[in-house]
DNA sequence: CCATCATCTTGTCACTGACTAGATAATGCG
DNA sequence: CGCATTATCTAGTCAGTGACAAGATGATGG
């Protein structure tokens, strides 16, 4: 890759964005640089500019790559607990992409396309508690939902639920965490 | 500040992690930069990176730090919904502790300072669960509240809630999530 | 066939983190 | 009290980085 016969890349754009995320699933987006970056691709330091702009706006661009395929993954989820253990799936799957979807410092937070995959992943995330008309409020429903799903999430990337864990897979042990939570097994008061 | 009578700054330390937190919390971890932190207490490029010896010490002293105050926070709640509210309120009162305890790759796993404090805490989050003696895994059962509130305070730190959340203080909204979710409202599948 | 445009290169600038050597103050030990 | 040791800070330097500008190369369409 380091030598290239034609002048032009051919896709150089798809090149930076899949280096960008070996590196940031690897040491985070502080340790990615767009002239390494552009050394990985074989071009030169400024190459990567043209598509992108800027640092700020590669890591738009992954945003919002990231939330168009949350998007999917989600569409196609049966009932919400489904929707659930998806949404882990995917922070395990595409740790880079969730990392960047949820640092807003690093985003562009006025970009069409950002704004667009964004509110895709979030009607789907709406749609999951949109059926169940007994709620006397779907929306706080919902976050209640997204927060345990999120929390879940972030903690395994962040490798805080290592040992609680042990060699049982993620979404499995999401399954039993709401099992255990929307059954009511919890008291929330009086534990003493 | 810029000016300074004695050749030493007095409390250099803590001025620069004090002038860090503002930062972060205003523009995130990737905009600190030591030289600006310098700049600001009034001292040369160099005389930070004698306390923190480079970035990354910086940030792991400041993890060390939060995770010290939410240990102090949960220590005197009395029972574990309470936990979860002042785990969520410790979030919004110190938004730059709460983003770098959780972003390993900025901190340096192995210091003894980091360690100790971040185990103070966890034992905190334990004895939220450790009274409720019927429950068959208390720890399963304490990754589940956990997530809970890291999911609802990271969306909340993220903009994610603020539609949802309107002019309602987070922590109320926060107790209302509980009540839903707990008493078994929210049913799991089916929901079309 | 040529004009236009997208893509890439080269060169440059200010800024940053990390390191080194040396200056200055505080501390403790005889 | 005097002096050596240590902590703290300054000044200088180097490689690496993001951003920008100007120009080269190749593709595309009228």
């Amino acid at each position: 890759m380091t030598s290239r016969s034609t002048y032009h890349h051919g896709d150089l754009r798809q090149a930076v964005l899949d280096a960008a995320l070996d590196v940031i699933a690897a040491d985070g987006p502080a340790a990615l640089s767009l002239r390494d970056l552009a050394r990985r691709a074989g071009v030169s330091h400024a190459a990567p500019a043209h598509h992108f702009k800027d640092r700020t706006g590669l890591l738009t661009a992954l945003a919002a790559q990231g939330y168009g395929l949350l998007a999917e993954t989600l569409a196609t989820a049966p009932d919400l607990r489904e929707r659930g253990v998806r949404y882990v799936r995917f922070a395990v799957e595409h740790p880079a992409h969730f990392q960047v979807m949820f640092q807003p410092e690093l985003l562009r937070a006025d970009d069409p396309d950002l704004i667009a995959a964004r509110e895709r992943a979030s009607a789907e995330l709406r749609a999951g508690v949109a059926g169940l008309r007994e709620l006397p409020d779907a929306r706080t429903a919902g976050i209640a939902a997204w927060s345990l799903a999120h929390g879940f999430a972030t903690l395994l990337l962040t490798h805080n639920v290592r040992d609680a864990l042990g060699d049982r897979d993620p979404e499995d042990y999401f399954r039993s965490l709401t099992g255990l939570l929307f059954t009511g097994q919890l008291p929330l008061t009086d534990g003493e």
